[in-house]
DNA sequence: TGTGTTGGTCAACGCTTGTTGGCAACGTAC
DNA sequence: GTACGTTGCCAACAAGCGTTGACCAACACA
């Protein structure tokens, strides 16, 4: 309980002897939430692979919640649309999120337990809000329309990686980058840039 | 376990006085399984729910996971697309699937288990190949695409329903049926019939 | 009427979980 | 050199889990 300064008047960031045991545990933590979910990563499993007791999880990040909170910091590495040619958007789009959903087996698992957990849910609104929907509206003529076209793309953005990576439903596994890239890439295209039906 | 008859020589359905309290439980598993995932569901709330006693459903189910299996059947109702006209495929397909999203709550929750628990992907991968795939085969004109088109579309599908109705992002909840309609269709109409890219 | 089968309850088992508190070693500041 | 905060381990807790087996009541059928 004595152990983070209080808030507001946080210190710089003077290194504590225990940084290395903390990061090790978030590590841990990250790797068994993606890939087991929130039930079934117990704080036992976490704490084994980080190497240290069950009991420092607790001292450290107060329960599983507060550790589930801290584990999960969620980035897309978005990059700047203004600087792309405006009838390729969908491309490079659809390419980048290949790109880091096969880069990080974690959003995967993010992904697994933002459906089952509240909390978890919540990080993928955040992230929707945060993360993508500003880089869209940068893009869009119409910053009423902006969120409901982030809303299109994400949607099949998050359908294709649910098909490929989480349900890994065959034909769906089975398909190249530039296959995904070519039929993907015309539909985020049109949710950005074609005229509101 | 001198339950079932043995397979096979498996009476027509002669009916059993256990028939009842057997629905009961399936339809309890069903709603705690679809509002709390798998590993959130017990089988002492789904007895509870049932109004009988755990061991119960040890008895007729197994184990937990024979339970599952038994309570996840999913149908998605399928229309005949044969008789729908072809420029109206995507349109058709769009209206039918927020129908049944809308209507079945289970079915949010079977994709909140189908993310989490193998068993539960296996159903969607199943659900995918034997309800989806056939429909759209049918009327794909070549036999070798129906698959990957069938898999684009349910990624669209899919993700909207992720968007919609379980991570719930504010803009896509907040879009009307029509709008809905109105913006993937054309992507879903695509997919089905546009030249291979 | 008697006997085997079916539907159901009850109490307990072994186990795992998140969580807690006590206690020893270490480092640092006065 | 002694007092104190930090870092860590250990052992235990209460609760909840899936699962099991003994036992009873009602029924079906001879």
């Amino acid at each position: 309980m004595s152990d983070r300064p209080p808030p507001g008047t946080e210190t710089p960031a003077r290194p504590r002897r225990s940084d290395a045991t903390r990061a090790a545990i978030l590590n841990a933590a990250r790797d068994r939430f993606a890939a087991e979910g929130y039930e079934r990563a117990t704080i036992r499993a976490i704490a084994r692979d980080a190497g240290i007791d069950p009991s420092m999880v607790m001292r450290y990040y107060g329960n599983k919640e507060g550790l589930f909170v801290a584990a999960t910091d969620i980035d897309l590495r978005m990059p700047d649309l203004t600087a792309v040619d405006r009838d390729r958007l969908g491309e490079r789009l659809v390419r980048h999120f290949l790109d880091v959903w096969e880069h990080d087996e974690r959003l995967t698992g993010m992904v697994r337990v933002g459906v089952t957990v509240d909390a978890g849910a919540e990080r993928l609104r955040s992230v929707f809000r945060d993360q993508l929907a500003p880089v869209i509206a940068a893009v869009c003529p119409v910053p009423d329309e902006a969120a409901v076209r982030a809303a299109l793309v994400g949607s099949q953005i998050i359908g294709m990686a649910m098909a490929r990576y989480v349900v890994r439903i065959p034909p769906a596994t089975g398909l190249s980058h530039d296959e995904v890239v070519a039929w993907l890439a015309p539909t985020v295209q049109r949710y950005l840039t074609a005229e509101r039906p």
